[in-house]
DNA sequence: AGACCACATATTGTCGACAAAATAGTTTGT
DNA sequence: ACAAACTATTTTGTCGACAATATGTGGTCT
């Protein structure tokens, strides 16, 4: 999935792209060395393009490097999922926090339209309430909160790390059933204006959501 | 201030921090534009090592790139540094709450000492309780949250922005007296293994401390 | 046999040159 | 005089080559 503000214009911001969609989609295993070389012939460009790429995966945490030696696709662990959600539920809850005073009245409108939508979908047995839909919602509140750091940082970095933490520990979507009701809740407290509310509820919500996950780990 | 685990290697390393701090500490205004072949000349490095420190300090959020065109430092705002420290505030609170569950004795203990020489200082009238001593706190329980995202978020990130506004705002240090009692108690939160309390105390001590600089800003 | 050293190989780091794009300046037309 | 188009210049983006560092291999000595 990408990002609406996401345009690659040169060739390096492509590279970019293509680089880390492959990692996060798993076709470039986790714990994997990156040959820049290697790549460079991959994905037909000079290894100057290469190193950019891999310095931005770096500055995401998708990859790390060590001097002299070599770039390696972070090696994924139950700790490190547990860690990501923590940074996960601080930033969210302060987005929906903030989503509660910043967000206009047809910004609340749309988003409560779209819950709408899913909960059609899930009534119709659909059952299609998945990680787009989910995505989609959290999307929203994030970009709501009107921080450019706290939007930067959950979309540019977390966002990724997660979706790479799902697929290749071959997790399905979320929890469907439940994390309707937690969503509407959640936009109710922002229509009320209820900052201290949609904070605290937004943090629940990802902290089952990581109780969730941490339960099929195990 | 030089973080202690930042060991410049290569040449792109070095250049990074120097062309950071002379960012932060303001020898290169906010707002200005970043010619590359005019810095490359400046650090005696190639435009490749400087373009590799500009990608860093993107990643920072410290410069702003656009594709074709060039970087500039980012333009400070007063709604840019409160947005920063609402950021601040969600992430050191939840470090705050993982520091009480993950930190050892020894390192409580430490802080504790240190908190002690604060007091000793202040007490003598030095009121060298400035800027140093209140980050090296803020630093040990963020280490001591013992998350490797959050760690890197605040250090890598946020910290340098926080910096950059204090200098080029021209404020002093934070406020030396009220704070003391405030770390006193968020140690002691800590200490008792208090991690819902801690997180609020850390919270509101962000709080104020954001209350304080907006007031200076008005 | 195991440890240490020297050499060969491969990979990363750095550089200068060229290509492409944007900006500034000049000319031309009305 | 103003605007538009074209040219020139500057700046960024991309590339291939060279230098420096790390890794792997073979040999020698104890």
């Amino acid at each position: 999935m990408h990002l609406a503000n996401e345009k690659p214009v040169t060739a390096a911001d492509k590279t970019f792209i293509l680089l880390r969609d492959d990692i996060v989609e798993g076709r470039i295993v986790a714990g994997s060395k990156l040959s820049e070389t290697e790549l460079s012939t991959k994905y037909a460009v000079s290894r100057a393009i290469i190193r950019e790429a891999i310095n931005r995966l770096e500055a995401c945490h998708i990859v790390e490097r060590k001097a002299n030696v070599g770039a390696r696709v972070v090696a994924l662990s139950p700790q490190g999922l547990i860690e990501l959600y923590q940074v996960r539920e601080s930033l969210e809850g302060m987005a929906a926090r903030l989503a509660a005073v910043n967000m206009t009245h047809e910004e609340i409108d749309d988003l409560m339209g779209l819950l709408q939508s899913h909960f059609d979908e899930v009534k119709d047995g659909q059952s299609y309430y998945q990680e787009a839909g989910d995505v989609d919602f959290h999307y929203r509140i994030i970009l709501g909160s009107k921080n450019k750091h706290l939007i930067s940082m959950l979309f540019d970095g977390i966002y990724h790390l997660v979706r790479m933490y799902r697929v290749q520990l071959g997790m399905a979507g979320p929890r469907v059933t439940t994390a309707y009701d937690e969503h509407k809740h959640i936009v109710k407290a922002i229509a009320n204006r209820d900052a201290e509310l949609a904070e605290m509820l937004m943090r629940r919500h990802i902290m089952y959501s990581k109780n969730s996950i941490e339960a099929k780990l195990s």
